[in-house]
DNA sequence: GAGTGGTCTAGACCACTCG
DNA sequence: GAGTGGTCTAGACCACTCG
């Protein structure tokens, strides 16, 4: 791990331990280079990635100052836009306890649209799945998801009741490079309303997702499908210079 | 402006121009240091840019290369929601019309949940502000805005009929630091009926919005209402390390 | 004027991919 | 082994905010 992002784990557990109280200034980039006995440039490098997390709001000329995170404090910003570690991340500091249950899981080959999305070609068998996720044993999202078989070998039903990402981040090793979301609000399916219990006509909001590799090939196409009432998206959304 | 937002920019025009086709490599860091008669460093710092934005994918040991685009070409993906320059930035390269239809323009006195999300206290009078915006005459989004009165001196039924966001960029010279964006699907209220002209049933896809200047105050809260039918929202979210 | 963060350099070394 | 991008440094200078 390169030191900037070690420093910045440090600096980012001072402020929630309120070492560096909301409201104050961080201690200036010479300082603290002096203290992890580092050069400016790499603790600018870490206050950088606590800025685009929205911690800090550095202003040339001033200094840094402790932002109240109070946005991501907020029970429906829970689900944050611009990251993509799966559901189980997103939930990992709360109470209610994450389910799956697994409605569809079939291969076949895809269609010439999907074939595209995913970058392979008609030839290579191509993961279906339909899981139903619930908190607390209330329904809450409807994950369609396809994913290249070639890329995900051993994909089981135990693996889709736990957590996909889990099995990919450390059993496969995988490592992802990005995702483009796209986000609507949709009409109620036929599948919405039978899993989901939700009635004709709530409002259903849509990520549809491709997630890419680092060496560039994309790992999953998904829809996932949110009841109005439970779930909504947060984003933040930071100019750096 | 910084000698790596210059050559971002000018690497950005030959990917666009064909000059680096796509799928094809990146010159190496060494020789565009060479050609633009910088260090490597502020190279890396430029190609960064483009890789934030999606053009580029950079791996260590092999180079960078130049991504197909085509995600944003998507005529559904006209709208980021990981910029917040304004509608008719958004819309600069549509043919489309794009006109407002300002439905209520007064100020007012916040209340105090009002207050607390603009940080300023009750007896700052606040804007409040309803736009329809029109796409060659057709209903579009429904903006629901409030702005501080002491940030934004001379805001006048003229400028809200163009673009706010011109007035507050190149009129007043402020400088975004960024927004925090909560995304809900949700149902019509009587105003969408009224103005979107969308069925009693039509979901809505909502974003709420916090937008934050330089100094660290917050300039503008505001709820964008559009028809299911006519917008979605697309973010790319790249992991830069 | 003093002190802050922002930019930039030249050079070193490392981690990785590829043939 | 050759070549790529990634990290890091020490130091210089600039742009900005504040009192």
């Amino acid at each position: 791990m390169p030191k900037y992002e070690e420093i910045a784990g440090v600096l980012r557990q001072r402020i929630t331990d309120g070492v560096y109280p909301v409201g104050s200034m961080l201690p200036t980039r010479t300082i603290l280079a002096e203290e992890f006995q580092v050069s400016r440039v790499t603790v600018k490098k870490a206050i950088e990635i606590l800025t685009v997390e929205g911690l800090v709001l550095s202003r040339q000329g001033d200094g840094t100052k402790i932002l109240n995170s109070s946005f991501f404090d907020r029970e429906d910003a829970k689900f944050r836009l611009d990251n993509f570690n799966g559901l189980s991340s997103d939930l990992h500091s709360d109470d209610r306890k994450l389910s799956s249950q697994v409605i569809e899981f079939t291969v076949d080959f895809p269609d010439q649209e999907l074939a595209d999305r995913l970058q392979v070609d008609q030839t290579t068998p191509v993961y279906k799945i339909v899981r139903l996720r619930l908190l607390d044993g209330e329904p809450y999202t409807l994950e369609h998801t396809y994913m290249p078989s070639d890329l995900v070998p051993g994909l089981n039903q135990e693996i889709l009741e736990a957590s996909i990402y889990d099995f990919l981040l450390k059993k496969l090793g995988l490592k992802f490079a990005g995702s483009y979301r796209h986000i609507t609000a949709e009409r109620p399916d036929s599948y919405d309303v039978e899993y989901l219990d939700c009635k004709k006509n709530d409002p259903i909001l849509q990520i549809e997702q491709l997630v890419y590799l680092k060496n560039g090939r994309p790992i999953e196409y998904s829809r996932s499908r949110n009841r109005y009432d439970t779930r909504g998206y947060s984003l933040l959304d930071v100019k750096t210079n």
